[in-house]
RNA sequence: UGGGGCGUCGCCAAGCGGUAAGGCACCGGGUUUUGAUCCCGGCAUCCGUAGGUUCGAAUCCUGCCGCCCCAGCCA
């Protein structure tokens, strides 16, 4: 039987109604789309929105993505780059098919037509000084002046270009521009500079160039011999589109992909440019790139974030032309609801304080059998020891507390999960700190496995661990890296001043149920009632196990301020 | 005050001349050995604003207002 794909009836974006459009009626047989990121830095959450737009549309229309780097200038790349960049759209779960392409793959070409170019009279040589070209460019309200080297002969122009591409002259004496027209009211259109001299070494064609392509010229190119039908692109390139379209109309290309563009990705309580991610970094405010607080997707992964999670988060956004700020609230949904599906269920007191329960005989150990998918029994279950000596949450004991509060205190009764029902005895509170040292209980031995024959109603089912068997374990509680939705909206403050510094807490003393040994690194689980864990993909090990808190549980007591 | 864009619920986002989808958030209620999940219900007489065209407009036209982007030999 043939599987029918399930299309969702959900409306299309403005971008794939275009494709649709562009299908249907046979201006195409098919789409070629292409991810383009510079390897200067890594991926982050706003790159995963273009991949998921540009793969996800090959996937729908069985069609092709190339993965390309766009790598101009050599002097901000790097090839540990290239590797995070291509590890990230791997682990994202998308494929760019036969190889990997580069820009740097069409510097022959490029340079190819840029003497064609010359030749037609629309590129000249320019040995102004980059400060004249600024000001030979006018302003936005003024037109530009020509350049005295505007109207060299071809020869001449051939000859210097030449000259470029050999190493006679320094970086900055000479550039290539396109001749277009210094008075467009458009400043990309002002002549544009297409080639310069830079004498840096390219780390994959080394020091064979001595001049490189600048953006505009190489992208649409680039785009063009690789048939793309649809280039995507960001909100800010709309002005270079005019620009694009000269390069290819004016050269006479055998095909002229179409450039659209759309809104980059905001989130609340974070900074998105590759400027500031990096300033972070380097100043030491986050331990690194993948830093589990970064919005990079390497920091996502080590998060705890699934690549589903990613991916419907991306679907969930969309596609649009104006300029937004999703709501934090809004990725941390589809985090949860990916691992609420596949995460197993597990208990871990991070806060502990002691319960001994008195009348429980002294050195018994039995083994309590606890579901680890309550909605889902083929997930299995494990074995929970329960001993005289637990550990429970110091959060779920109040001395004084109000009608509402259905956990332990004092005459209370609650459930320990999947284990007996306890009466509270007493508490003793140490003088010096004032802190409660440890609580003494009874249990119902009829209530083992947490249900009382007699029926009655205990509102309170609580976690735990035994003292005796728990497992210590670190755990760090990480949380949103700002403490202000936008931490670049006021110009007058720096956005480092707006870091949350709760954004990671590093909690020592918690104490988990002994499954948690066998966790393995990168393994993420629900700590019950608390949250998702993931085990740190580098530092935990099997038997010390070091968690990662990848997002809490909703939680209608806490954001309803405990009424 | 040059050019290019954008303005539909708190945040996103459908809508393409026929009388406001959906998601998140929020608010009720139900189930529940996670105050989780799940389920049910509520949530824009109104589409930046003022006019105009039309039997009829968020959708077409005009003016106005607000916000974003552009003066790298960065991408």
């Amino acid at each position: 039987m043939e599987i029918i794909e399930n299309k969702e009836t959900r409306p299309l974006d403005f971008i794939r109604q275009i494709i649709a459009d562009d299908l249907q009626t046979g201006k195409h047989q098919g789409t070629v789309t292409r991810f383009p990121p510079e390897p200067n830095g890594f991926l982050h959450i706003g790159h995963a929105k273009s991949i998921c737009l540009n793969f996800g549309i090959a996937e729908e229309n069985h069609g092709r993505c190339n993965l390309r780097f766009d790598d101009t200038n050599p002097s901000k790349e790097d090839v540990a780059y290239v590797e995070s960049i291509q590890k990230d759209v791997q682990w994202l779960g998308f494929d760019w098919g036969e190889k990997v392409l580069y820009a740097s793959d069409y510097f022959p070409q490029l340079h190819a037509y840029a003497v064609e170019l010359i030749q037609i009279g629309k590129a000249y040589v320019c040995q102004l000084l980059p400060d004249e070209i600024r000001q030979y460019r006018g302003t936005l309200t003024e037109p530009g002046k020509e350049s005295p080297y505007r109207n060299r002969s071809v020869a001449e122009n051939l000859q210097l270009f030449e000259q470029m591409k050999n190493g006679e002259f320094e970086e900055g004496t000479h550039v290539l521009r396109a001749k277009i027209d210094m008075a467009s009211p458009n400043l990309n259109m002002r002549d544009p500079v297409i080639y310069r001299i830079l004498k840096a070494h390219h780390h994959r064609t080394g020091a064979t160039w001595k001049i490189y392509p600048m953006y505009d010229y190489t992208h649409c190119l680039s785009d063009m011999l690789e048939g793309i039908t649809h280039s995507l692109c960001t909100l800010e390139f709309q002005d270079h589109r005019p620009l694009y379209d000269w390069v290819l109309d004016t050269l006479n290309t055998p095909c002229h992909p179409r450039q659209i563009e759309f809104a980059r990705l905001n989130l609340t309580y974070t900074v998105m440019s590759k400027r500031k991610l990096l300033k972070m970094v380097e100043g030491r405010y986050v331990e690194g790139w993948d830093d589990p607080r970064m919005l990079t997707i390497s920091g996502l992964r080590r998060r705890g974030y699934t690549p589903a999670s990613i991916r419907n988060f991306a679907r969930t956004i969309g596609i649009g032309k104006s300029e937004s700020r999703i709501d934090m609230g809004v990725l941390e949904n589809e985090i949860r609801n990916d691992l609420n599906l596949r995460a197993d269920r597990r208990m871990c007191v991070l806060d502990p304080v002691k319960v001994i329960i008195d009348n429980y005989p002294e050195g018994l150990i039995e083994e309590m059998v606890g579901k680890n998918h309550p909605q889902d029994p083929a997930m299995g279950e494990r074995m929970l020891p329960f001993s005289k000596e637990l550990y429970i949450e110091r959060d779920d004991f109040m001395e004084n507390p109000s009608k509402k509060y259905h956990r332990l205190g004092p005459g209370r009764e609650v459930r320990l999960r999947y284990g007996y029902l306890i009466q509270y005895v007493s508490h003793v509170t140490d003088e010096t700190t004032g802190k409660i040292t440890e609580i003494h209980c009874t249990y119902d031995p009829e209530t083992k496995s947490g249900s009382a024959p007699d029926g009655r109603k205990v509102k309170g089912t609580i976690h735990w661990v035994s003292a005796e068997k728990g497992l210590p374990v670190t755990v760090r509680l990480y949380d949103r890296l700002f403490k202000v939705e936008d931490p670049e909206a006021d110009k007058a403050v720096d956005f480092l001043e707006q870091l949350n510094p709760m954004s990671r807490v590093i909690i020592s003393g918690a104490v988990a149920e002994p499954s948690l040994a066998a966790l393995q690194p990168g393994e993420t689980v629900q700590f019950e009632r608390q949250g998702y864990f993931c085990a740190d993909p580098l530092e935990s090990k099997i038997g010390r196990p070091v968690l990662n808190r990848t997002v809490t549980l909703r939680d209608s007591w806490e954001s309803k301020g405990q009424l």
